[in-house]
DNA sequence: GATGTCCTAAC
DNA sequence: AAGTTAGGACATCA
């Protein structure tokens, strides 16, 4: 019979793939609502259904291993004693997976004092007799013995179960250069760590596999290991007992007694009842979809028909890509798109000119629209793009963008996967679409290399990227909870074309200033160099490496060390500044003044390089930089511009406002962070500080230190200040006394004052962390989240690194939550009251704006309006307004 | 060229 | 042993 022909025997060892799928898939990201951990099941299902599409099987069967425990462990009780505990979120998946299997029809066989492996080897070689063709999927790497004309071995490739590596005869000859029943010969004389079976000392797979070429096989060697030369021939004549006893441990047996053969395997219908709750106990939505439309193309019978239909994409969910334009396009969007009711997904391509086409999909169809820039018949797309109509995207802001170049405005935006990923996660690294695809639905998205001139694959159209956005939007939203679920909607979606808009908008910046700048910072820095060098004996090293700093400053001039760091010691600022109090020397001051200006004429010189042909220098923001919720500002970043120094000031004097506008106006919170503390906290002194109007750190130095106000000196001031901001880090008195450069018992007695007067403040940063090591998570006055799993480590540095974390996260993000809502709220009221005036920069608890002609009343009305009440607390909300020709001049 | 370390700028 | 970031220079390894 042709091989084509012939049945295809399907056998899988279960425990090695759900394993594997364990190790793949996050484990935090798969949980239904009792916790139960789902992610080795959902993977191990989602590589099942490819393979039922792949390779259609007409015959089919899982086999689990009992225990750890088998005839082989026995025969030698160390045999996989290597392997360490299972993991617990393991533990409990596979009976959940044996009975999602039962739903489905799919046989699995088990066998007393046997492991799946033999099980397996029993049916494939069973199958390969009786005229099947078999697929072995197995991670265990002593199946390829197993491998022949008839049996194909599948195993997963360090990615995990998604892309399975087809080892058929050809290919184990390609990778192991022998034949696969030879397989076992070399494992026992290489051994297999993951099993503990110990090979013979000094040989590796080159050697074992030479020695098996030659000798024919295991007995051969051995029968010529007198011959076998040098202290390889030492070792395996030594050690020949370990590779006699690994090839007893690592025969498969094929002849195992078992309940069921291979004709017993034939697919069975599925039984939906039991399939839809099972899934819906493990909250599989999507896969279930796909698996009741494989039954549904399946039919109760498997014809050849049918499975061919599962092959096809459509039956797996996604929608077929029709190609759109023109009036078909108008009447498919109204149909699909509910006339503007039924979100959409939509996807951009990009070609070298911008926009290229667009994806657009509905749960269940989908298409490609080819964007030709100037063409007439769009009409029907520019109203829904623009319109209300809800459209669910993968990072809305480069697509408004890029939308915006080709003359097209997006409204409507619903969802965006990038954000709700982040808001579930935030600690998690920013995904491209393909990988939230992976991580969330299990899918294998292709992605288009675009250093390749002609691709291997072809990546899908965007029309299915459209449609995977859908699925992955339904996951992400099923995990959000309501709080998260308003900061999306209320604040994160909202903020985009904000955000968006002041990227384009940017800001402008003063070439000449720059350059002059640069020309100076850069002569002074030679200047110093100079000098530097003259101290250390005119050794001219580089001052900026940290390795040669250390050469000169304790080999060379043998100065005290300062805290060591992994390459030797420390040479930052602050450990030259100890230096220079124990052991006075010229060269420290000059190679701090050094690195000053170089530092200065770097930030200098990348921010002339940003500067646009407009003049000015457009940032952009992540919104999703960050895990508290504030944002973060790239390429370049201008939330990091200098500002204490007098250079620092000369840098920002550079960022002016433009030709049509007539000022710059900043406005910042004032104490923002300490007012959050006193609302969370209650705390009456620290809420009284804020009513009474009176310095913060004046008032708190005053109640500290036991004197009136006006008798607080500058010391004692800076001494609070100090405290009071390190209170929202978790700062300790250690890290008080080393900032402050006092000895630690002063540092002990400051904080014990603090407390005594401001006590609430201290009950409330306990009960911060410990609601958080109650919840696994801390929440914003808004209610963004902050997951924590560190908080009940054993390890003490990660769960006091977490402590201080969760202390923190409330505080800062809610600082970032109301700058957000005033944001919003000036975006908001800058529109309806049709100003000219721009908002251009955000620096955390500062906006900068550019002022039109004739607006400044009427701007700093709304600024300083929907900035002050963007919070409802127990105290003011601060807000410091400033204006002037550029951004220092505008600073108060 | 990619990656890690050190250092420093801001809030 | 003080929270959140971005980023450049240097050193090292492939």
């Amino acid at each position: 019979m042709p091989d084509n022909e012939k049945p295809t025997l399907l056998v899988i060892d279960g425990h090695s793939l759900a394993f594997r799928a364990f190790y793949a898939l996050p484990v935090d990201s798969f949980q239904n609502r009792e916790g139960q951990h789902t992610n080795a099941i959902h993977g191990f299902i989602a590589m099942l259904i490819n393979l039922l599409a792949n390779e259609k099987p007409t015959h089919l069967a899982v086999a689990f291993d009992i225990s750890r425990y088998s005839f082989r462990t026995r025969e030698y009780p160390e045999y996989k004693g290597t392997r360490g505990e299972t993991p617990s979120e393991f533990v409990g998946q596979i009976p959940l997976l044996e009975e999602a299997l039962r739903a489905l029809g799919i046989t699995t066989v088990t066998k007393e004092d046997y492991e799946a492996d033999d099980i397996l080897a029993t049916l494939a070689t069973q199958g390969a007799a009786q005229g099947y063709r078999v697929l072995v999927v197995s991670g265990d790497r002593d199946a390829i013995q197993m491998v022949n004309d008839d049996v194909t071995l599948l195993y997963p490739n360090a990615r995990g179960v998604s892309e399975l590596k087809r080892y058929d005869r050809d290919a184990v000859f390609d990778r192991y250069g022998i034949e696969p029943h030879q397989y076992p010969d070399v494992a026992a004389l290489v051994g297999e760590t993951s099993d503990n079976l110990i090979g013979i000392d000094k040989v590796g797979e080159k050697t074992a596999v030479k020695w098996i070429n030659l000798y024919g096989g295991l007995d051969g060697v051995l029968a010529h290991a007198d011959e076998i030369k040098g202290v390889v021939g030492e070792k395996l004549r030594e050690q020949k007992e370990n590779a006699i006893r690994n090839r007893r441990l690592n025969h498969l047996i094929t002849d195992v007694e078992l309940p069921v053969g291979p004709a017993d395997l034939a697919r069975r219908p599925i039984d939906e009842t039991a399939v839809r709750s099972v899934f819906d106990r493990l909250q599989f939505r999507t896969l279930l979809e796909r698996v009741l439309k494989i039954a549904a193309a399946a039919g109760d019978t498997l014809s050849t028909d049918a499975t061919q239909a599962i092959a096809s994409d459509s039956d797996f969910g996604i929608p077929v890509v029709r190609t759109l334009v023109d009036e078909e396009l108008g009447h498919w969007l109204d149909k699909v798109s509910g006339a503007g009711t039924v979100p959409l997904g939509l996807q951009l391509e990009y070609g070298p000119e911008g926009l290229a086409g667009l994806g657009i999909a509905s749960i269940d169809d989908s298409a490609y629209v080819p964007w030709a820039p100037g063409r007439p018949d769009y009409v029907a797309l520019e109203n829904w793009l623009a319109g209300p109509g809800p459209k669910y995207l993968y990072d809305s802001k480069p697509a408004i963008k890029a939308l915006e170049r080709a003359g097209l405005k997006l409204g409507g935006i619903a969802f965006d996967t990038t954000i709700g990923a982040w808001l579930v996660k935030p600690g998690g690294h920013a995904q491209n679409l393909a990988a939230q695809v992976y991580d969330f639905l299990g899918d294998r998205l292709v992605e288009s290399d675009p250093n390749q001139l002609v691709p291997e694959t072809d990546a899908q159209s965007v029309a299915t990227e459209a449609w995977y956005i859908l699925r992955v939007t339904e996951y992400l939203a099923e995990r959000l909870d309501a709080g998260s679920r308003a900061v999306l909607d209320e604040m994160e979606i909202p903020l985009i074309p904000v955000i968006s808009q002041m990227e384009r908008t940017g800001i402008t910046v003063n070439r000449e200033i720059l350059s002059r700048l640069n020309r100076e910072l850069g002569e002074k820095a030679a200047e110093l160099a100079r000098q530097a060098y003259a101290e250390i004996g005119g050794r001219e090293i580089n001052l900026g490496s940290p390795k040669q700093l250390q050469q000169v400053l304790f080999e060379d001039l043998g100065m005290p060390k300062t805290r060591s760091n992994k390459t030797g010691y420390s040479t930052d600022a602050a450990s030259l500044a100890d230096l220079q109090e124990q052991n006075p020397h010229p060269f420290l001051g000059l190679l701090l003044q050094h690195r000053d200006a170089t530092k200065l004429r770097q930030i200098v010189e990348t921010l002339e390089k940003a500067i646009e042909p407009d003049n000015r220098v457009h940032t952009r923001y992540d919104q999703t930089g960050t895990s508290t919720g504030r944002i973060s500002s790239t390429d370049p970043n201008l939330q990091n511009i200098p500002v204490k120094t007098e250079v620092g000031r000369e840098i920002r004097s550079a960022f002016e406002s433009g030709p049509e506008f007539t000022t710059l106006l900043t406005a910042d919170y004032s104490q923002i962070e300490m007012r959050i503390m006193a609302h969370l906290s209650g705390d009456p002194g620290l809420i009284e500080a804020f009513n009474t109007g009176e310095d913060l750190h004046r008032f708190v130095g005053a109640r500290i230190f036991g004197v009136a106000p006006e008798d607080v000196t500058p010391a004692m001031r800076s001494k609070v200040k100090a405290m009071s901001y390190g209170l929202a880090y978790g700062l300790s008195a250690f890290g008080l006394s080393k900032q402050l450069r006092i000895d630690n018992a002063e540092a002990k007695q400051l904080m014990t004052d603090y407390f005594s007067r401001f006590g609430a403040v201290r009950e409330y940063l306990r009960s911060v962390v410990e609601q958080a090591r109650e919840d696994g998570y801390t929440e914003t006055i808004f209610g963004r989240r902050r997951p924590f799993g560190d908080l009940k480590s054993s390890n003490r540095v990660l769960r006091e690194n977490a402590e201080r974390q969760a202390l923190n996260a409330p505080i800062q993000g809610s600082a970032a939550d109301i700058m957000k809502r005033a944001m919003l709220g000036v975006a908001n009221d800058i529109r309806e009251g049709g100003l000219a005036s721009q908002m251009l920069l955000q620096v955390h608890d500062e906006l900068v704006f550019e002022v039109a002609d004739g607006e400044l009343e009427a701007l700093t009305a709304i600024v300083t309006d929907r900035m002050s009440h963007a919070a409802d607390l127990r105290v003011p909300l601060d807000v410091q307004v400033g204006t002037g020709k550029n951004w220092d001049a505008a600073a108060h």
